[in-house]
DNA sequence: AAGTAAATGATACAATGTCTCAACTAGCAC
DNA sequence: GTGCTAGTTGAGACATTGTATCATTTACTT
């Protein structure tokens, strides 16, 4: 289940706290990308006494590994778990979300890997523009 | 050449003022894309008592409008003009960037634009990995 | 069990972003 | 042009978000 978590954590060199599973946790059972400030309140649920500098330390932390990775919503700087999805249809008006499914960028990964020599791991695709709200209330109300 | 942005401030019902002017002129000659400090301080160049607030009051809006984009850089939020690219590599373990060429997005637009009613106008790619340094360093540095 | 370096949490600090409000001005009507 | 008015501005107080420091604790090694 979060064994992924626990090897790569060990297998970059960084110990297993009890902080560190915490923030992992919030992430990891979380429905939508969550702020810093979201994950240091529910962390707490699960660790007491867990510090607001420590999960400003461990998130980035978690982005390095690979195991997170920080989105930027209306609003601020989320972060949720590597498995979501980050497919998305942003309407640029109201900060509306479609999270979609397919995708065509697959095949891109292997040629940018052979040609850079990146390790590519994965990618985000956004699509932004109005929703039909928003098209309306730009036609509507100027 | 900035006749794009005056219109479509006008015809969203916006004023056309010196600090937007020198706000949107800033990100348009910028070759990378700035914090909102950096776009603070080069606006001041330009129209020498811009304030901190306007600013931060400008970005979104050029955002909202499509004039411009918000990009999530280590180091936090950037902003950039909508003409510049946005695809990109990204080492996930020092933050590097690379900006590509080719995409394959496109066809998918017009697709999404049916199915859900949304005008897209743009979108994102990003791949994140692990440049050939980072590759590395995770090999031998644990 | 003991030793040690990594990690934590509290706190002070810095940076970033938001709100309020009196003063100003772009756009419009005349 | 002259005035009117609502949108906009800039200053500064404030709030939020993120970082640095450091004494204390703790996960891992042996
Ligand atoms: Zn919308
Ligand atoms: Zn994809
Ligand atoms: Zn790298
Ligand atoms: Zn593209």
């Amino acid at each position: 289940m979060s064994a992924g978590f626990e090897t790569r954590l060990r297998e970059a060199g960084y110990r297993l706290t009890p902080a560190r599973r915490a923030v992992f946790a919030v992430l990891r059972q979380a429905s939508t990308p969550l702020s810093a400030a979201e994950v240091w309140r529910l962390g707490r649920a699960r660790h007491a006494g867990l510090g607001r500098a420590t999960v400003y330390r461990t998130l980035p932390l978690l982005v390095r590994l690979g195991l997170a990775r920080a989105l930027l919503a209306p609003g601020g700087v989320r972060y949720q778990c590597s498995e979501g999805g980050t497919h998305r249809l942003v309407c640029r008006g109201c900060g509306a979300e479609l999270p979609l499914s397919g995708c065509p960028a697959g095949a891109l990964a292997q040629e940018l890997s052979e040609k850079y020599g990146y390790l590519v791991e994965g990618h985000l695709l956004e699509f932004y523009g109005l929703c039909p709200d928003c098209q309306r209330r730009m036609r509507h109300e100027v």
